[in-house]
DNA sequence: CATTACCTGCAA
DNA sequence: TTGCAGGTAATG
């Protein structure tokens, strides 16, 4: 699932394939659903002949800034996949959106489950969508103190609060889960009730298990990995049953706010 | 705060 | 054949 390293490596990506190129026409848009607050046709008309000027990451969202003080911003959701195409190949039925650019190749979105989403922003519209995020946990300005800001007061459990996109940006389930492991912190420990070591821990866990990941995923865009870095991509997500590395005592899985959690209820105790 | 809708692939 | 996977917006 595309969470921040995910997000961050393929604006990286496709801003090495497709900077400085313009878009000449959508040649494909079969989910209208999937521009929001546009038609189609208009869509089609506002993005056509524009240049790409740069492709960064806000949150988990990717912004293609254009020309025109106009900003292309997709977010992947679940299973969106967006690159670019040379121009021999052809989009396959779980594409739904294609920008033809004027070097023959091709901006492809791909999204089986469709829950993707296209917004055409202009400078208000990319400030709002700034404003409506949370701290980017990889930035200078994402230190313990920040999070410490961000825990007090605060009842929620650290688990929804990790993926809570208004307060940290960018955090999904698999690293939710990796960080409180990492940190040794109970996913339903209420926000508020750390002490100072360990809003240190969490801090440094965020950045951690983000920068390896933005890490692993620079690597997989460049070739296979090595089998065992698959196997050991992370410590508890997706091995419930499975003995902790740290300690051997078999992953929980249980539900928080209607997510699956997994954590190590030896290193990562209730209380 | 919690629940549901949005979708489809895939495992049980 | 059923139900789960999960990011986010909309809705009780």
């Amino acid at each position: 699932m595309p969470e921040l390293p995910e997000v961050e490596t393929t604006a990286v990506a496709l801003a090495a394939d497709v900077l400085g190129r313009r878009i000449l026409a959508v040649e494909k848009l079969d989910h209208p659903p999937m521009i929001e607050d546009l038609d189609p046709s208009t869509f089609a008309a506002r993005v056509r002949g524009r240049r790409i000027e740069a492709v960064t990451r806000r949150a988990k969202w990717i912004l293609i800034r254009l020309d025109e003080g106009l900003t292309l911003a997709v977010h992947l959701r679940m299973t969106g996949i967006l690159r670019a195409a040379p121009a021999s190949e052809a989009p396959d039925t779980h594409t739904h959106l294609v920008l033809g650019l004027d070097d023959g190749s091709r901006i492809f979105f791909r999204d089986s489950r469709k829950f993707g989403r296209v917004r055409l922003l202009d400078a208000a519209g990319l400030a709002q969508l700034d404003a409506a995020h949370g701290i980017e946990p990889l930035s200078e300005a994402f230190s313990a103190e920040a999070l410490e800001a961000i825990l007090h007061g605060r009842r929620t459990r650290l688990k929804p609060l990790l993926l809570d996109q208004t307060q940290v940006a960018g955090i999904g389930n698999i690293y939710a889960d990796e960080a409180l492991h990492e940190a040794r912190l109970h996913p339903l420990r209420p926000a508020d009730s750390l002490e100072p070591d360990e809003v240190k821990r969490l801090h440094q866990s965020v950045r951690s298990v983000l920068e390896r990941g933005v890490r692993r995923k620079a690597r997989y865009w460049d070739g296979p990995v090595r089998a065992h870095e698959d196997f050991d991509e992370f410590a508890v997500y997706d091995r419930a049953g499975e003995p902790c590395k740290t300690c051997g005592t078999a992953i929980a899985r249980i539900t928080v706010a209607q997510r699956g959690t997994h954590f190590c209820p030896g290193c990562q105790p209730e209380r």
